[in-house]
DNA sequence: TTGGATGCAAAAGTTTTGCACGGTT
DNA sequence: AACCGTGCAAAACTTTTGCATCCAA
């Protein structure tokens, strides 16, 4: 049986008209493997905590090129300025983020590509995406926190 | 005939428990006004161009405790590292943004009201509310960029 | 060999904070 | 008068850039 989860970054590099360095592999390996969206100062973090030497430009630098071949995608979330990265499985996904502990949660489904048609028609806009981020408390916060109203 | 067009900052501010200084009313009155989400430095340069003196992080200050009171909302836009803020008219909106021009357009209906009940019944989370912005050309922009593929 | 990738240092841009003073209630 | 709001200056934090050097192709 043949490994479906290994993603060869090094030919995915190449593939896009990229070097193939290991920080590029490293950079992508931690996106991958991360569990939750991540902010460039935090790739830099993981990649001391393992012993790889790299300056942290390098990693802004890494971040734009592999967002500009389309390997990764960029998000935003309330309450932190920061950039937060993730890898693109070229899935159509959102996120459900937790205002108490932060956390975020991808989700599969999308509920939106039908209306995206129609405003494309009523708009005349040429529609490249979306954006859809629903905001709330997990199960575990909820006991912690009163929502006092949405801010989303 | 009542004008239904204009609000009462003075009031709007001490019913939330908060002075009414003038400051505060200018600035609520430069984000009503604004066509567009507007970034804190364009705030300070709004006044400034009004002949209003104000420090900037006066306008950081005030924009959070508007938000903390929920008379103002945050929003994000790709390739824009700055927290952009909207009068909050109580109206749930979303946002088509031009990938051009960044002009960004307000859309009143949400397609979400239903989906969102359903996800608070499956994943057990409190939802306080959700971010739908949707990304592509605007008619003018067409013409001169041609989409290569979405990254939004 | 050559052009792109990286390190380093510096700067730019955005936002936050401590403290003293001033204004609203 | 009391407390909150503000100015000022400094710092914190995120991201970008110029230039010299290094490395993958």
């Amino acid at each position: 049986m043949i490994s479906m989860n290994k993603y060869d970054f090094s030919d995915n590099l190449k593939s896009n008209g990229l070097k193939s360095t290991q920080h590029r592999i490293d950079i992508l390996n931690i996106i991958e493997k991360s569990s939750q969206p991540i902010a460039a100062d935090q790739i830099f973090q993981e990649m001391q905590k393992r012993g790889i030497t790299i300056n942290l430009s390098t990693v802004y630098r890494t971040l734009d090129t592999l967002y500009d071949k389309n390997l990764i995608t960029k998000l935003n979330i309330d309450g932190d300025n920061r950039t937060l990265f993730e890898f693109n499985r070229m899935l159509h996904t959102h996120h459900l983020v937790c205002l108490g502990c932060k956390k975020i949660t991808v989700i599969g489904r999308c509920p939106l590509i039908d209306y995206e048609k129609n405003l494309a028609k009523e708009t005349n806009y040429a529609i490249a995406g979306h954006k859809f981020d629903i905001y709330g408390y997990c199960p575990t916060c909820r006991q912690n926190s009163q929502a006092k109203g949405s801010k989303v």
